[in-house]
DNA sequence: TGAACGTTCAGACAATTTCCAGAAAACGAG
DNA sequence: CTCGTTTTCTGGAAATTGTCTGAACGTTCA
């Protein structure tokens, strides 16, 4: 669904990853958020397009067929390209393979991912090497309010503690209020995207958020259900 | 008759299916909905037409004799061609060929479908991702106003809790103002295409969307009967 | 190692929606 | 005014959809 809140002013992402689903899924997704994406499907070519493009940030998965992360990273700072890189990792690379990976302004994020989370790593990322950048880390929506670097959600100033997927589930509907999203939708932002059960998985989920967001039976529920449509986070908020 | 709301200046839609019953339908119903439609067969028809006609959003359907809906995508975007892709799928495909198909300005909709419910959802993507259109969520008639993003009626500013169809119906009434509608043709937009009740489940239709719109005796109500004809959203709004 | 937590699923239960049938009411022609 | 036709609207059966609990399983952390 469209992301209510576009990123830095047209940052120009570098995406690399050798599977074209992945590369993809990710561009798509990305462009879609409000980035400039040039993509590319192996070190070499990364390397090609961050001379002509002169990305902003790279997202870049470690392993690909001709030279690792690690070496395209290197060499592109060798050619002078301090742009920060968001890393791509399989789960199960063992600790080591992982250390390094965030020093300088750089982040990970390990596959499978959800797709939002990747979008607000890659913010978190911008947001910290181009401070001028006119993003927010906080969201607010009437009284809740959502701050992504703390990883903390506020409900009229009280602190509310989330488990990692409420979190998210709760950030996607904090993006894009007073819109209806379906549960295929939600799925696809919030879920790792090889998730293969069903949607009833979300439903379990805004129980719980409601439980903790809306438990206050005089306040106006902020989730709403609409049904045969999904689900909807009303704000009142003119703004 | 005429769908008197024409959508963003003429965007050019492409419509790919295999059956030709679905094909015609929905090209006479876009086109007559004010796109400009061009159709395909099958995928290597798509790529073709893609190429020639350079559309600003496709209906594909994902299941092609020649490709599937997701590598004719694939092909396109690799071909940099990043319109948005609204994807037609089978009511009973098992969840996971599902999964990706809200990804970037992407939606999905099942058959069989309602017309109106795609033109609707087409319109939706095309707002989200070319916000430059004029097109707007929100439909007016009188003090009577449908938003489709929210999925929200309000009479006066008070919100109407209406069922799917009911908003479907709705929706339908609002988009043809001032405008006689005969059952056979609710029928034919606002329910499933393979639907094959009777027309008088628009009767009891209309008669639920009185009892929640038309409540208030005082003021003059909004749907009336043309006896013999059909029914008419009356709007007293010069506009 | 055990306890606590998080994720997922199945399924019981509740609520809503769809659709139809048929009684009652409204209408209009003559 | 009366009659036949059309429309309205109610009741209810069946299907669908949503909520929430409990339990299994894996992971994390002390």
């Amino acid at each position: 669904m469209a992301q209510v809140k576009k990123p830095t002013p047209e940052a120009k992402l570098l995406v690399v990853d050798d599977e074209p689903n992945i590369r993809e899924l990710l561009s798509t997704s990305l462009r879609f958020a409000g980035f400039d994406v040039v993509a590319a499907g192996n070190g070499r070519e990364a390397l090609a397009a961050a001379e002509a493009h002169n990305p902003d940030l790279a997202v870049l998965d470690v392993m690909l067929p001709d030279m690792d992360g690690f070496t395209v990273t290197r060499r592109l700072r060798a050619a002078g390209r301090h742009f920060p890189v968001v890393f791509l990792t399989a789960r199960d690379d063992t600790e080591d393979k992982v250390t390094g990976l965030t020093v300088g302004g750089d982040d990970y994020v390990t596959k499978p991912f959800s797709l939002d989370e990747v979008v607000a790593r890659i913010r978190a990322v911008l947001r910290r090497t181009q401070p001028l950048s006119d993003d927010d880390a906080v969201i607010r929506v009437d009284d809740l309010e959502l701050d992504d670097d703390a990883h903390e959600v506020r409900r009229a100033g009280e602190i509310i503690e989330l488990s990692p997927t409420e979190f998210k589930l709760l950030r996607y509907l904090m993006m894009n209020p007073n819109r209806v999203l379906s549960k295929a939708q939600i799925l696809d932002h919030v879920w790792e995207y090889d998730f293969n059960g069903d949607a009833s998985i979300v439903e379990s989920y805004i129980s719980y958020l409601r439980r903790k967001i809306d438990k206050n039976a005089d306040a106006a529920a902020l989730i709403q259900t609409k049904r045969g449509v999904g689900y909807l986070l009303r704000s009142t908020d003119r703004r």
